[in-house]
DNA sequence: TCTTCTCACACCTTTGAAGTGG
DNA sequence: ACCACTTCAAAGGTGTGAGAAG
């Protein structure tokens, strides 16, 4: 599986020291060069530098960055929950002409629990025991590297659920009070699907994106979360404070002769959805278990909350050459979503500019297990 | 007593079928 | 008959808050 940050790296004589040496330098270099838009993974291959970006999509990544400022909060119940903020991400960088299939995990940050006391989110103690992250493949099967960076990735189907024991194939069991992070994968496919991942098919990038972590709630915890849950999610609106007149009744207190109000208020025609690759797109399809390891992982590194001490501007030096990143915001990009003319703006809090972590994939390791059957 | 979870609820958007008019 | 547009109802998503569970 391709878990957390790795490089391919077997150290038994002098020459190796040399090359994980070299090897650091780059890690280094290019976690400390990434834009604050856009989520690089470089990619090394023997005899080819591909460089694949990935990103979320601009009005979505406000949205993130603004909520992980507060340290955000999903809710999971029994039946599965949404993101909200999205999880809908722009992938540059491709082979258009070859194939690729996308996944995502809901992987854990640490292995604590946490709890809310005092308006903060403290650790309360040693974390539940996960299961290997359950892997919810994009709806979309195989596609051309041309076709996925056409349309945004989008996993609208993707629901975060409490119940460990669900078989439904896009329900992501999750453990209340705990830290987790989205990370996408994306593997290069020979054939068209039935994708299996297996020793034919590489890992070409797995991106988790820092400001997507979150804390898993069966109630949200921090008030301010929750303010901005309901100012930004139009499903919300009715707890909006305008009109926050509402209140909960209890059945003593239906009056089924005049409980007309504003019920009778109906919405504005349907928005027309911009092109996307979304995970909802039918048809549904079917994949099976990955077979077999791709390639185990040798080393890896602690945590980027471990390994990011917070400045960016003592970038070091780069000794082999590379070619430098773009440091500024990549411009929006035409195919991401027209923001809503109802929208609320977004404006982030100074402190939250988040740091984003730059993952290297060589290949992956592959579990035998995995994927529930899809309904 | 405290924390966490569950469930029914009101209120909202989205979706698609049915109706209407050119 | 066809097409574009509007209307309507059902489905589904949201946070709330009382009560249950541990």
């Amino acid at each position: 599986m391709c878990n957390g940050f790795a490089l391919f790296f077997t150290c038994s004589s002098r020459d190796d020291i040399i090359r994980f040496s070299q090897s650091f330098f780059f890690l280094t270099f290019f976690i400390l060069s990434i834009s604050s838009n856009t989520l690089r993974i470089i990619h090394f291959r023997s005899k080819m530098f591909n460089q694949v970006t990935v990103s979320l999509v601009p009005s979505h990544d406000e949205k993130w960055m603004l909520f992980h400022s507060e340290v955000n909060e999903m809710i999971v119940t029994k039946t599965g929950r949404n993101f909200f903020p999205k999880l809908e991400y722009i992938v540059e960088g491709l082979d258009p002409s070859k194939l690729y299939a996308m996944m995502i995990q809901i992987e854990p940050v640490g292995d604590s629990r946490y709890k809310f006391s005092n308006g903060k989110w403290a650790v309360s103690g040693k974390g539940d025991v996960h299961a290997e992250a359950k892997k919810a493949w994009h709806a979309d099967g195989v596609r051309s590297g041309k076709e996925w960076m056409e349309t945004t990735v989008a996993f609208d189907r993707l629901k975060i659920s409490n119940d460990l024991q669900t078989r439904n194939a896009w329900m992501i069991p999750l453990h209340s009070m705990h830290k987790y992070v989205p990370v996408l994968t994306i593997y290069e496919a020979p054939s068209e699907s039935p994708f299996v991942a297996n020793s034919s098919n590489q890992c070409v990038a797995s991106v988790r994106i820092p400001h997507t972590e979150f804390i898993a709630v069966t109630a949200y915890q921090n008030q301010k979360v929750t303010e901005l849950k309901i100012k930004f999610n139009d499903y919300a609106k009715g707890f909006r404070k305008e009109k926050q007149n509402r209140k909960r009744r209890s059945p003593s207190d239906f009056d089924y002769s005049t409980d007309s109000t504003e019920s009778t208020s109906k919405s504005s025609s349907p928005q027309p959805k911009y092109s996307r690759a979304s995970s909802s797109s039918p048809p549904e399809f079917d994949l099976p278990s990955p077979s077999q390891p791709i390639n185990p992982f040798i080393f890896s590194l602690p945590p980027f909350s471990q390994m990011v001490s917070g400045n960016m501007s003592s970038l070091p030096f780069f000794p082999f050459g590379m070619p430098p990143f773009s440091t500024t915001p990549t411009p929006s990009s035409p195919k991401s979503s027209p923001r809503s003319s109802s929208s609320p703006e977004i404006s982030i809090p100074s402190d939250s500019s988040e740091k984003k972590l730059t993952v290297i994939k060589e290949e992956p390791e592959e579990s035998e297990e995995d994927i529930d059957v899809l309904n």
